[in-house]
DNA sequence: CACATGTTGTGACGATCGTCACAAAACAGG
DNA sequence: CCTGTTTTGTGACGATCGTCACAACATGTG
């Protein structure tokens, strides 16, 4: 919960009084590797705070799964689409290794922010950082060849270059396996 | 205005007196071409409906423009992270023609919605539309090669296709232009 | 109409990347 | 420790794309 609560004060001031009002809405969970932390075609009603261990979004590309992104410690794990409007995700969010997060409940948060806006304020700050990580990420590929994609997680996200298993990365990065080997043949 | 209404309705039900007590923070705008609704290096206290024309958001990459998105009658020009936190934003947004638009001031936006729910919650689905809208050109970009990419827009935006001159779509599609080029030389 | 400017088409050529095939290495379960 | 399975490395080859160079076409301005 400490974590969380860093987090937190990382974007905005959020007094005592506020942080009490949000417990409702919280809850620990763990999942084990593999688990699912939403599953394609289910409505998405929660958030998932990563406290430790690490998750994937991906889908299903005619019967082969596409990456979409990765979620670690301290970040929000969500569908932003399917949370917002009710409509089933299209991917699922997968535990990569042994999870612990801490999970917002949506009605409970509805419930809160009827009644504080601090966490009115919070939520919106949430969607903006998830909204700007999307267009950062969208930036790259557009501009990007591979190798330059590769550099530039290098530089601004090495995690997952550490993390993640070269098989995943590659279909993160829109590539080849065998061109994420051969960069990496190049690199060392 | 009668655009806007009916682009709010799509979106949410929304009462006669929201809409009267939104109307503060609203003004036509008319831009010629080549004006900057937003300058990079500028903070955006606006978001922008567009009623007639289009225009498109672009940065500068080493001496050279880089489109990353067009916006058309019907949709929200800004820049989210820069309306969001008040930084800077890095890239510009231009009137490609004549534009129509409806200007919604940041400061009588935010006074509104401290009055009104609806408001609020208008807010909230614009943000989500524009994150989703993200979404989706990040996710074509990171798995579909240049003519994947041409045939998606061709498929979902044919507008683009249609009214953006070539050498800025292919900086849009993050592509050279002889290969856009050859792409529309195969089409047809 | 003439000219300057900007946009688009096209050909040649090299670099990069995707695909296929198979070997090597790492990993997990008994 | 052995064995089957998954992940990673590597080579060959063809397709696509980027770059450069230049021609054709369109646009707009006097």
């Amino acid at each position: 919960m400490e974590e969380l609560l860093a987090y937190i004060h990382s974007l905005m001031a959020f007094p005592e009084k506020s942080w009490q009002a949000l417990q409702p809405a919280l809850a620990e969970v763990e999942f084990a590797k593999g688990d699912d932390l939403l599953k394609a075609g289910k409505v998405c009603n929660a958030l998932f705070f990563i406290v430790r261990g690490y998750c994937r979004a991906f889908y299903n590309e005619d019967g082969q799964e596409v990456n979409t992104s990765f979620f670690f410690e301290g970040e929000i794990a969500t569908n932003i689409s399917s949370f917002g409007d009710g409509r089933p995700s299209l991917f699922s969010i997968q535990a990569c290794e042994p999870v612990t997060a801490i999970r917002f409940n949506k009605v409970g948060l509805r419930e809160a922010a009827r009644e504080n806006a601090d966490i009115e304020t919070l939520g919106r700050k949430c969607l903006q950082l998830i909204a700007g990580k999307q267009e950062k990420f969208g930036a790259i590929f557009q501009r990007l060849n591979p190798e330059g994609r590769y550099d530039w997680l290098q530089e601004h996200y090495p995690e997952i270059l550490q993390r993640v298993p070269q098989t995943q990365l590659a279909s993160f990065l829109g590539v080849a396996r065998e061109t994420v080997s051969r960069i990496r043949g190049r690199r060392s």
